[in-house]
DNA sequence: TTGAAAGCGGTACCAG
DNA sequence: CTGGTACCGCTTTCAA
């Protein structure tokens, strides 16, 4: 790469203003002493020179850098896009910069994690989940503030915001139940996924709570394609009558699957629960029910979370829980009282 | 908030290993000669002092970051979200990092800048188009790269990547001709949006060439809500039987609207096109006829222009084109031969 | 209020 | 191959 363009320095500023450059430094610091007219001269050169004081040399000062890296694995659902554009929002308001790190799976953390000690960053926000103790145990050697969603591992210097996936799966069961289903199913995202597990658990411990009994599970992977192929490979099995999914997208792949190739209609036939409340769920073509997981607490969360690391230090175990809202729409049908 | 001396320094690694401090960052400089004893001792000071080499010290020395900002303005497009997932990708397979940077308008942009100055970022890449000849000169003189996307306007350190979007226009109006269209009309984003102009400005060549009149044009704004409205002006007036939209969240609201509020078929009363060939275009509700931004090559030529303005320097009115790719779906009939 | 000088943590060049 | 030293650009003492 070429050499690296010359910016104007504050020496410039200084010997173009005919003052000494600690003046520079000063003129550009709020609240600091300088006569008005000294401000004045050095704002005049400073623009004419097109200086702007850089933050490297602070950063080398403070070993704060003002940077924050926001991890995420595949922004192809569009709630990961959603909750990035809240904390890209609420980080800059903050003051802070956004470093974005985009990852395929926990175990290339450590190699990126390097990297971003290297740039010294003041904390690392995660959208992937951290999948083992292991893991974690490594994350926290680093010593940077680690905040992660919808994890269950936590250690010294990694904590984690969790939607209320248990909760939700409860209350699921029990409307599916209310309006009147009888085969219950799971479409459940990618195995290792904690937040799949935890929402297939409470789902079931809703329906062991009703008396019924367990319900049929398919696997998939988060997506669209792969809520349709889960679908299809459940009907092809038995029918089922109120299915539960990981999120949105595969409920929309399983709607279009049981209305488009499997002829049935909802929520006559099947009734369908979702989760995220996604931009599309709401479409007249789905309207699905689905539950809201508040990203909006979950970035306020997480960045409290961050704040409290930043000036406390490490707090092992810290977990926040950020309630689900069940948006009930024309996917089921309605409760029988 | 805390400064904390949470690092060690080449300086410490020195010490512990009983080295020299330019031994260590040979050690860690490759290819630098160092003994593979002295190696061995200072690794392992380094471990055990958890050391990695700041790059802060570096951007001093050579005023270059390796951070280049990504500017977007709303990543409730799932285009969008696809689009800086590429960017992000590659640009940390080229070694940089990523500064996520979310704005508003285009106004907001020189604000922005000048943080992204104190940063020393090497380049910046926007997603958002400039407007005005006036914003493209003042960034330009930051002399800082900056590709955009979908901007005519350019200048000395302002280059612009667009899809080949009257290109595109033309074919929509052709392929709606020879389905049997006769009553045209396009759904557009907002008003001072370039790529909704352009492609508008297509169509309607392109109608014009097949002596055909005008279409009917309804302002929108790029949004599935703001397309289902739109499709309900147009049709309250009078109705139209084949419509070109200014990207797929405007095509899919407006089917939605003419399907469930109208009461009208697709494709068999109303045609829809629309751009850009989002995930949800080829869902089974929907199957919209639609172009193919490829975002893929849009993303490799934008960071060839950044390289080549990194390396070359200031570069007046550089534009590439970026084809897009015609995909034909249910949303339009079969064309009569 | 002002200027001189130290120091942050590296890299690169020097002499040995 | 090695250690000493200058230097990047800023903030922050310290003395004047």
């Amino acid at each position: 790469m070429t050499p690296g363009k010359r910016y104007a320095s504050s020496t410039d500023v200084a010997r173009l203003a005919g003052v000494s450059q600690s003046a520079v430094s000063r003129s550009f610091t709020p609240g600091a002493s300088v006569s008005a007219e000294t401000r004045r001269k050095v704002m005049a050169a400073a623009d004419a020179l097109g200086f702007r004081p850089s933050i490297i040399p602070q950063i080398m000062l403070t070993n704060r850098s003002g940077l924050v890296a926001v991890i995420v694995g595949g922004l192809r659902n569009a709630f990961y896009g959603a909750v990035l554009e809240r904390f890209a929002t609420r980080l800059r308001d903050a003051g802070h910069q956004v470093l974005l790190v985009p990852v395929e799976s926990d175990y290339s953390l450590d190699t990126v994690l390097e990297e971003l000690r290297s740039y010294r960053v003041d904390a690392i926000v995660s959208g992937l989940a951290v999948l083992s103790q292991e893991v974690a145990d490594a994350l926290s050697a680093f010593r940077i503030p680690i905040v992660s969603c919808n994890t269950s591992v936590t250690s010294d210097w990694v904590a984690s915001v969790d939607s209320d996936n248990r909760g939700a799966g409860r209350v699921a069961a029990e409307w599916l139940r209310r309006c009147g289903g009888t085969r219950f199913a799971y479409l459940a995202g990618p195995e290792e996924s904690p937040a799949s597990r935890d929402r297939l658990d409470g789902f079931r411990a809703g329906l062991a709570a009703l008396g019924l009994g367990e319900p049929r599970v398919v696997i998939g992977d988060y997506s669209y394609d792969g809520g349709r192929a889960a679908a299809a490979r459940l009907f092809a099995e038995a029918p089922a009558d109120a299915i539960f999914c990981a999120n949105d997208l595969v409920a929309l792949g399983a709607m279009d699957a049981i209305r488009k190739r499997l002829g049935l209609r909802i929520p006559e036939d099947v009734m369908v629960i979702g989760y995220d409340d996604i931009p599309s769920a709401a479409w007249d073509s789905y309207d699905l029910t689905t539950f809201d997981q508040d990203p909006e607490g979950l970035v306020v969360q997480a960045l409290d979370l961050v704040r409290e690391m930043s000036e406390n230090g490490p707090a092992r175990g810290r977990v926040r829980v950020v309630e689900a809202r069940f948006i009930p729409r024309g996917s089921t049908r309605n409760p029988t009282p």
